[in-house]
DNA sequence: ATAGCAGTTGGAGTGAACTCCAAGTCAAGT
DNA sequence: ACTTGACTTGGAGTTCACTCCAACTGCTAT
């Protein structure tokens, strides 16, 4: 698959693909005779996941750990799985903050429909 | 209340309360004799909805828009209760595909776990 | 063989959201 | 009167994660 197949299948620009590569966060991919790239099936996968954990919010940092651990080869498994592991505390506590923002922003929508109702009222903030 | 006191107490550093003062996303403090920022109760409740949201994504770019309206008076009661129904549209958005990624990173641990049970499996990245 | 287009590189530029700094002010304590 | 320490300002610097650019290469169709 050519770059920018994978950017249109993935939804993400031929740019950041480049940069994911070269900033070690998606291994290096295979290039045809005339030295362009071409995705296997594989990379796919891995640029899917890239995406997936980066829209969570994980920091390319962390990722890029990760696959470093991963070139390291089946050694580093306890210690993917930990680094894995700790996101995951992480990404569970944004969570949670998050669903507590989310009644909130409730709340305050339904403090508005209310004063919207009634005339003349103004709310804080 | 001094800027060290609300810094503390909101758990947001001293730069950063002024600069969400200058940037109009909390209104403009009031000022002891001596010119320094004397907080009121109102701008903590004010700070820490800014944190809240922040915190949960919201950009400073919607927030000061919020606070823009609202220095409007109740006209725009209508158009602030919209940006916070779009806001929290987009939140509820975030939110279920964290919470995706969330469960992929708990399959993803449970893979591990069976690998470091059974001694020298490797795994797909 | 030449135009056109998709791809290549290294490196510079961007936008968001802070974060830091220097130089100055002010009130309180010795 | 002087030191200390918290605060002030405007503006520069930083970090993260891209995003863009210029100059070049190499297929493909005319």
């Amino acid at each position: 698959m050519t770059i920018s197949e994978v950017s249109k299948k993935c939804n993400i620009s031929a740019d950041t693909l480049r940069y994911y590569e070269k900033v070690g966060l998606i291994s290096f991919v295979n290039r045809t005779s005339g030295g362009l790239r071409d995705y296997s099936e594989e990379d796919c996968r891995q640029i899917e996941f890239v995406k997936c954990m980066r829209n969570a919010g994980l920091s390319i940092e962390v990722l890029k750990k990760y696959f470093d651990l991963f070139k390291r080869g089946k050694r580093t498994l306890k210690a993917r799985r930990d680094l894995l592991e700790q996101e995951r505390k992480s990404l569970q506590t944004r969570l949670k903050e998050m669903q507590e923002t989310l009644k909130r922003l409730d709340y305050k929508i339904s403090v508005y429909d209310k004063a919207l109702l009634s005339e003349d009222k103004e709310l804080k903030f």
